[in-house]
DNA sequence: GCTTGACTTGGAGTGAACTCTAACTCGTAT
DNA sequence: ATACGAGTTAGAGTTCACTCCAAGTCAAGC
């Protein structure tokens, strides 16, 4: 698979593909006969994965850690796992804040709401910021 | 209220207040006889729920329109409610999206921990954490 | 009256994560 | 055979959200 191939499949750029190899995220790929990056499919798990660290706030720096773990094969079993544990306590955290924000729109919208409906009889507002 | 109280009592800096007020997020604030900046205590209600805007990911952007409309006054109160309800739509799908990736780890730390246990099966330690 | 410390300004610098450009090489279709 | 499209590189540029600096002002304490 080329690049563009797998820019497809995973909703990355080439760019970002070629940039993530750059630094590491991915591992130098194979190269075809014309020195064109020929994937493996079975990057597309991987990088799929990676993204998901990605959505849950990782910062690249620590998914290059725990990629770098990953190339090093499975005597880092354990270390990816302290990693990733640690990880999800951030996520659940994380969660847990959002719900809470939640909430508060809720009630924020809900005193947008009920102010437009006493809009009609007087001028007197009792919103707060 | 100065600078530096208002830094303390909200978690920002006095940099990234001053920034705040330079690019709109913040009024322009009233000034002491030296030409320093005089906060009214509302204010903190006010950062406050910016910052869980900006924890639930609302870029400054549009935080800026948000500020903007507040600064308009109560007849903007319903588009106001109209943004709020798009950030909520847009925070439930991201927690959603959040629990999904959690699913996901779960799954992935529990390989790990099976893998170390078929490794080493008499001596395994059990690492918490 | 001098020092200290908190403030002021415009503007420069930082770090993260891309995103793109220029100039080039290939393989395939017309 | 030549044009096209997809790829290649090093390195420059962009966006976001700060973060800091230099040089100055000001009020209070010693």
């Amino acid at each position: 698979m080329r690049i563009g191939e797998l820019a497809k499949r995973t909703g990355l750029t080439a760019y970002t593909l070629r940039y993530y190899e750059r630094i590491g995220l991915l591992p130098h790929t194979h190269r075809d006969t014309s020195r064109q990056r020929d994937y493996d499919p079975s990057i597309v798990a991987w990088i799929e994965f990676l993204l998901r660290l990605k959505m849950t706030r990782m910062p690249l720096k620590q998914i290059l850690l725990y990629a770098r773990l990953r190339e090093a094969g499975s005597s880092t079993d354990l270390s990816r796992a302290d990693l990733l544990k640690g990880h999800r306590a951030a996520v659940k955290k994380h969660i847990t804040q959002l719900q809470a924000c939640l909430k508060i729109l809720d009630h924020k919208i809900a005193g947008y709401e009920n102010a437009s409906r006493k809009k009609e009889p007087s001028h007197a507002e009792r919103h707060t910021e």
